[in-house]
DNA sequence: CCCACTTGACCCCACTTTTAACCACTTCTC
DNA sequence: GAGAAGTGGTTAAAAGTGGGGTCAAGTGGG
């Protein structure tokens, strides 16, 4: 299981960084503002992927969730049945989004329900994605629980 | 015949994948349509193979068919004889469906029967492929599923 | 063997709902 | 102060859905 750890990490070594952390407000239509310095063309197309007990909403390239996706199918860590299954997971649970003119990326609203997304939220940085947290949310586990968030960033492998 | 299964996962050279799960409603006539995001162009062509025992219903284009039986009848660390075997299922199974111009798949009324396609149906996106569920049975299996998604999950990082 | 009738597939039209494109204004940054 | 970034709201287009009409294939009887 340890192989499946190192070749998510090690997957695109061309991916693209979005730094920083930005709180921004989601609007009534479930809209919200990528930061301009995380875009990089117009009309831009992403894959939302709500992590796995709706803690945060992961955002990222499809060119980023085809690697995602061809690195568990062809993992022989996993046995061929944990595999089906899990690709099942991964593809039924991402969805498409597109950025309109003005950056703003409309999240569907079941996801923002499940996962608390309403007002002010954090976009957090990472390597080839990016996190919308609930902003409360964000703050106790970035600044008062820094622990229990080290030990998950160490599992992510952050 | 795992070897099978397990050649059949990996193969999709294409990157093409479809996000998502919607959940439509099957009317009288067993039309369903396949969500916009997913069609490709007009007048398209799918391949219709109901899977082994009838949980599902698995849904591709007709290259995705053809290099799934290539890839089948060149797999040599299964004996010929089951190659045949395993070829002629494939494709004793596996039946034509076109889409009509507002984009719905006219199913056959015996494969909606046997699989239970009626009212509600989920609609799983997949590498190269999607299938097709009866709801309450879609709702129950991927509940049931999830411990082991969060194990593989956790794992990877996500 | 041909004709009439039945059945079912397919095509198109009309309506409802959802989505995304666009415009205008405000706020922030340099 | 100017330009870029972010926000709010309206409008137009597309997606989804239901139903009806038409044509073709199949079937049975004369």
């Amino acid at each position: 299981m340890d192989q499946l750890h190192l070749r998510m990490d090690s997957l695109s070594p061309h991916q693209h960084f979005y730094a920083g952390e930005f709180r921004h407000s989601i609007d009534e239509k479930n809209r919200i503002t990528v930061p301009s310095r995380w875009r990089r063309d117009e009309a831009e197309e992403f894959i939302l992927l709500p992590e796995a007990n709706h803690l945060f909403l992961l955002v990222m390239s499809p060119e980023e969730f085809g690697g995602m996706s061809s690195a568990v199918e062809s993992n022989q860590a996993v046995s061929a049945h944990d595999r089906r299954i899990f690709l099942r997971h991964l593809h039924s649970r991402a969805q498409h989004g597109i950025a309109d003119r003005q950056g703003r990326l409309v999240l569907p609203e079941e996801l923002c329900r499940k996962i608390g997304l309403k007002d002010e939220v954090a976009l957090v940085g990472g390597r080839g994605r990016f996190e919308i947290w609930n902003l409360h949310r964000w703050k106790r586990a970035h600044e008062e629980e820094t622990p229990t968030y080290q030990h998950v960033a160490n599992v992510i492998g952050l």
